[in-house]
DNA sequence: CGAATTTGACCAAC
DNA sequence: GTTGGTCAAATTCG
């Protein structure tokens, strides 16, 4: 990792510093162009807006972190070859990730510990992210803007839903290595566990890559957070806008995964990674950052009222990395947490504590997350070797 | 017709 | 031996 990563780190910290400052004094900020439902003004829909906005950053914050640590860590070595089907250097994986929660994630959390066997794919960096959809009867999986294809599908042993894997759309055109595992909670079929793995190196359009609908809006204001803030209210408000497809009839079941019943969410499933890590024709930061906030608020894909995704984001702990969690109103859970994890992610730490502060009032989903300080960072480019399949290449 | 999904088989890690 | 993850042929879809 080069200082770039850092310098992208501090900058969405700073960002995030700002929105906090937002949440601090509302009033100021409150009405550019939005004056509230007229009396209370700014209300709940800025705060949600920015609490999001801020979500979002710190998301992007520690996906960079954790490309860092990750890189940081990496020495070791990544060895060499592979098979060539099924290689799969791992190590166990113990600590369940199911910490600091609250009691309605317990379930889920429970569901989590089933994991007790992944097999992970070389060191390839893997974070969970767990999706709450306010409609259970949907079928369809949560929609990070990417393109995947689905690859196959295992019943879990102890899951009563099976697990779909999925890859990269762009896996062979673009090598890119990326990797999903999507498995519906049995404890709550509203919530779905979705497993990342690998970054996207892939230059596809994660907007609305999957939705093959709404046309991509307008070009990404000067100001990425903006837009965010913007869409935010947009989207919780104005959402089922005839644009955004009927939200109750279930979308056909998975694959091009289109979760436009949903919502805005943001979406720290492409940590960037290919910021920090290997050869890649790493993307200027700003674009990244950009990447980050914009894709994942598409004003069409706005849901109903309340309900919008629940979403937590976990980085899987390789021998008890540190963790943190952020979760609504509850900073003292947060701060045992935090401060329990604060060794290892000391740098998410000012941030997420502002980031409680911030969400404490609000319908915040619950964010957790985790680092791994020893995640081995193999050469990302032998992505071809590992898979090197699929007969149509 | 090409692309994506399905699904059983295969393989490697416990 | 069991389980999870991936492969790849067959099938379906657009």
């Amino acid at each position: 990792m080069d200082g770039g990563d850092i310098h992208l780190l501090l900058s969405i910290l700073a960002d995030g510093e700002e929105q906090a400052r937002q949440l601090g004094e509302p009033a100021a900020a409150a009405d550019d162009e939005y004056h509230g439902g007229g009396g209370g003004g700014r209300g709940e829909e800025y705060y949600r807006g920015v609490a999001r906005q801020l979500q979002c950053t710190l998301a992007r914050a520690m996906g960079v972190a954790r490309a860092i640590e990750a890189a940081a860590f990496a020495g070791g070595g990544a060895s060499g070859s592979r098979g060539t089907t099924g290689d799969r250097s791992d190590s166990p994986r113990s600590a369940d990730e199911s910490s600091g929660r609250t009691a309605r994630d317990a379930a889920v959390a429970q569901q989590e510990r089933h994991h007790d066997t992944i097999k992970r794919r070389k060191g390839l960096p893997r974070w969970t992210e767990k999706f709450r959809v306010p409609d259970a009867s949907l079928e369809a999986t949560p929609d990070d803007g990417f393109s995947w294809r689905k690859y196959g599908q295992k019943d879990i042993l102890g899951a009563k839903f099976p697990r779909g894997y999925y890859r990269c759309t762009y896996r062979n055109a673009q090598g890119c290595p990326a990797t999903k595992q999507v498995q519906r909670s049995d404890a709550d079929l509203a919530v779905f566990d979705v497993t990342y793995q690998g970054a996207h190196t892939c230059h596809q359009k994660q907007r609305r890559a999957a939705a093959g609908d709404q046309p991509p809006p307008p070009p990404p204001p000067a100001d990425p957070s903006v837009e965010l803030l913007v869409n935010f209210k947009h989207g919780l408000k104005v959402e089922t806008n005839g644009l955004a497809p009927p939200p109750p009839p279930p979308p056909p079941p998975t694959t091009t995964t289109n979760f436009h019943d949903g919502q805005h969410f943001c979406f720290p499933s492409m940590p960037p990674f290919h910021a920090g890590v290997g050869p890649l024709p790493a993307p200027a930061p700003a674009d990244d950052s950009h990447n980050f906030s914009s894709p994942f608020v598409s004003p069409a894909g706005s849901a109903a009222g309340e309900s919008y995704f629940s979403m937590e984001q976990s980085y899987e702990p390789r021998g008890g990395g540190g963790h943190f969690v952020m979760s609504r109103g509850d900073s003292s859970e947060l701060h045992e947490v935090v401060s329990a994890a604060a060794s290892s992610s000391a740098v998410v730490d000012p941030a997420a504590a502002a980031a409680a502060a911030a969400g404490g009032g609000f319908d915040y989903p619950l964010y957790h997350g985790e680092f791994d300080p020893h995640l081995p960072f193999p050469p990302l480019f032998s992505h071809a070797s590992m898979y090197g399949q699929y007969r149509d290449a």
